[in-house]
DNA sequence: CGTGCCAGGTGCCGT
DNA sequence: ACGGCACTTGGCACG
């Protein structure tokens, strides 16, 4: 529907909602949002995506990210307001609520979308475990895994497992360039684990990645913590 | 355009693509990605929208992230593959690479927008720096601020200042939940800055936050780092 | 539901 | 361009 008036548009809407479709408005609106933080957004033109599960987005000409936006789980309401449409998208925990009110509509759209594909993805993090535990070789030799995800206080380290002379080594994996963050929780882990396995038992830390930034290199130095490039396999068919 | 011709289809979206539009297509169709990762999608219906930034999305019926994308600054070519629309959107640096392939078109749609504003947004990370220079009490009596961003070996410090007494302070913002990644921020530049003003300097570190996890709270205990509650100001006229 | 952490994170700003 | 970091981060898995 294009330019549809704004009496059609809430009909349509509405009936396309109840019915789970996707709905799309493009048109010239005003945004309010207030919640974990607030905004307002000044007349223009934007382009409003609902989707059936509760997620809505207002994007502009610009940019990745949309400009206004309501997570997954919110529940839509579509309503004339002073004769025009409005739309209002609210959730719980926490409160938030999202507000647009449309001076001229361009579009109108609804789409009942079949689906059942799920996204085949590779190169991630838990490529890059595996990669470690099919050849712990890779790491080190003598290098052997003993656990994935093992709780330390600090949280849960990604593979933990000892060296050839029987030292505990803990590995933090990261799929991309490692910061200062990466350093900061091999760390903790470290610090945790000497901690925990009395104060005479040595605990290796090793950030593993494909590569590092200089001060996380630095920070690794100052710690006494140690460094191994490896990166996730990238093939499709992990 | 509903149920567009491929042909038509590959018309109006160069054209529209060339005019500077956004523009979306909604059809049955395959998404396939690489670059820093990669990914494969079969065939199903979806709602795809091109900015003229340069920006490609993938949407599914669900999620308020698209299953595939491209960020700002890539290059889009729409031709005809086999008789059917196809979809290029590549960059480099990183070198990546998305293909939408349609089987069946249910829509195809171009959108001049026009949008001047820009949006207003409080609560952030900004506000509550603000908020603590304007009445640098609520941290403690006494504490004065010296700097922000002040660059330390490991990175740049939040607020710079010293307590009633002449000892440094490091203060590290969240604005909302605090968790162990702010803590280990916070212990990196306090011990950048133990090292940086001698071994005699006492400097104190202070995570300022609306909460913190009981894990942020232990590990600040463990550190000898000290917790404010603050939230930054809400309000809109910020 | 909160806590912790990865993400093809994205965006912003600095060197 | 790379680096460091905030983000209404979103998403997931786990207690």
């Amino acid at each position: 529907m294009t330019h549809p008036s704004h009496e059609a548009a809430v009909e349509v809407i509405t009936a396309a909602l109840d019915r789970g479709d996707l709905v799309t408005v493009a048109g010239l609106c005003t945004v309010d949002y207030s919640g974990r933080a607030s905004s307002t957004l000044g007349p223009g033109e934007r382009h409003v995506m609902l989707k059936p599960d509760g997620t809505a987005m207002v994007h502009t000409v610009e940019g990745r990210q949309p400009v206004n936006w309501q997570p997954p789980g919110c529940e839509h309401e579509v309503d004339l307001a002073d004769g025009r449409l409005r739309i209002v998208s609210t959730r719980s925990t926490p409160e938030e609520r999202l507000v647009v009110e449309f001076e001229r509509l361009l579009q109108a759209s609804a789409f009942g979308l079949a689906d059942e594909e799920d996204l085949s993805l590779s190169g991630t993090h838990e490529d890059l475990k595996d990669r470690v535990l099919e050849d712990p070789g890779r790491i080190e030799p003598g290098f052997t895994p003993l656990a994935t995800e093992r709780e330390t206080p600090a949280g849960a380290v990604d593979v933990y497992g000892e060296d050839a002379d029987g030292r505990t080594v803990v590995l933090e994996l990261k799929r991309s360039r490692a910061g200062p963050d990466g350093v900061g929780q091999l760390e903790r882990y470290v610090d945790a684990l000497r901690r925990d396995l009395h104060a005479d038992a040595e605990v290796r830390g090793v950030l593993v990645a494909p590569s590092a930034t200089d001060r996380a290199r630095r920070l690794l130095a100052e710690r006494g913590l140690e460094f191994v490039s490896l990166a996730p396999d990238t093939d499709d068919d992990a």
